[in-house]
DNA sequence: AATTCCATTTTGTATAGACTTTAAATTTTT
DNA sequence: AAAAATTTAAAGTCTATACAAAATGGAATT
């Protein structure tokens, strides 16, 4: 058999399913028909059936396990997912010109509350980058990032006067595991001057911690000008 | 032929191509090997082939175009998925016993704001309902809703004295699409009493949006106690 | 009564092969 | 030269089938 118009697509079946559920025709927590039976009813192999339930299951709509079967999750564990952009992209994206500077650059012992983050040795030593991001003339994003140096040896080296960190540690650095902390934050004086914003008032932050193969590469704390809002549909 | 220990699966395809791409031997931007030359490489049909791309693609890792072909995004898109709890189940997670209580109630015009974000009617009503959630004694979340009474008219009878107007919508109405977003707002006077915050603290703040096949059903600001972090990891 | 073992069910993944759809590349026409 | 039509290469999806792996529930054993 082949593939005509009139085929019953893995995508028909995902949408056959989604509004049995919604109509609450399948309640949550009860079990589906199995694959062999709802290929029997959608005329169709199991391995379309599977495709479609696999992928509801993905998307946080099913619970799947071999021989208990499908069922319907009771919440629907709908997944929320930031594509987190390159600061230069997201300015760019809104129009604006993208502009960087240096703060500082330092090397020094990881500091206590670094290095019992990242599971550090206490001889294991950081480079420190502290750097800002415009959009045109506005501040957008100031980043305080450290980077260990045994893990990127060639860190000593790089020059961030004209690119930052992120765009070089991207280029250079691959990494397995990322852990991403959104937060609000208060701005103490040395931020509010960076962000050009009041002493104490609050700044959206992110804290991302990247791993490579379990080896702690970078920790950076990523202050957004005011107003800042992230988004995402699903 | 048939699946053996020592058959390709498409995970060892996914874990390969991954190394390639982390070791540089396929360089960002860079074009692989159409699905039948790698089937052929790794000694497996095109079908296999196929699955590991496309979840890598999926993933954030590859860019596919039909007769294109397939290449290494120069920056990973990696997605982190935030999967938003319940309040209830959140608390109840890290240990704490769930309270709920109830602060007001109101059906009222919409509001204009409210009106413009959601694209509502100028006649249209809404209900208005703000409350509490904490973890034993503790704020937790101050929650701040509106529900459009057109997309769910039974929620005039709604009793929210005991269920919070999250776990009675969940229970009620589905939905097919959400926006969400994170933001840092400065506490009020009234929301510092709720949150047991001084005036003025930054305030982690999370908005939702929430449609049924294009219409508007409810929005929501959630305000988190002192402290809070959203995190993920991926 | 508890534990271990085993059969069975259901999902998971692979093969082989074919047709479909998209869009890039080429050729033809204007 | 530009635009339109055609070719074609690659991914996308489906069928049909087979074996694998996990986990449940019951049987056998302690």
């Amino acid at each position: 058999m082949t593939q005509t118009s009139d085929t019953t697509s893995y995508k028909d079946i995902k949408r056959t399913v989604l509004r049995r559920i919604r109509s609450g025709e399948w309640q949550p927590e009860s079990l589906l028909p199995n694959e062999q039976e709802l290929a029997v009813e959608f005329s169709c192999t199991r391995t379309t059936v599977n495709r479609a339930l696999r992928e509801l299951a993905d998307e946080g709509f099913l619970e799947r396990r071999r021989k208990a079967g499908t069922r319907v999750l009771s919440a629907p564990q709908r997944q929320a997912r930031f594509t987190i952009p390159l600061v230069r992209d997201e300015i760019e994206a809104m129009g604006g010109t993208y502009r960087y500077a240096l703060v500082s650059t330092e090397t020094q012992p990881a500091p206590d509350w670094l290095g019992a983050r990242l599971a550090l040795r206490p001889d294991q030593s950081v480079m420190h980058v502290r750097c800002m991001h415009f959009s045109g003339n506005t501040p957008f994003q100031f980043e305080d990032r450290w980077i260990v140096i045994d893990s990127v040896p060639q860190v000593v080296q790089a020059d961030f006067s004209g690119t930052g960190p992120n765009d070089w540690l991207v280029q250079t650095v691959p990494f397995t595991n990322v852990e991403l902390t959104f937060l609000a934050s208060r701005a103490d004086a040395a931020l509010a001057g960076f962000l050009d914003v009041s002493e104490g008032e609050p700044v959206f932050t992110a804290e991302r911690i990247t791993w490579l193969e379990g080896q702690p590469v970078t920790f950076a704390k990523m202050y957004f000008a005011a107003g800042y809002r992230m988004t995402t549909e699903f």
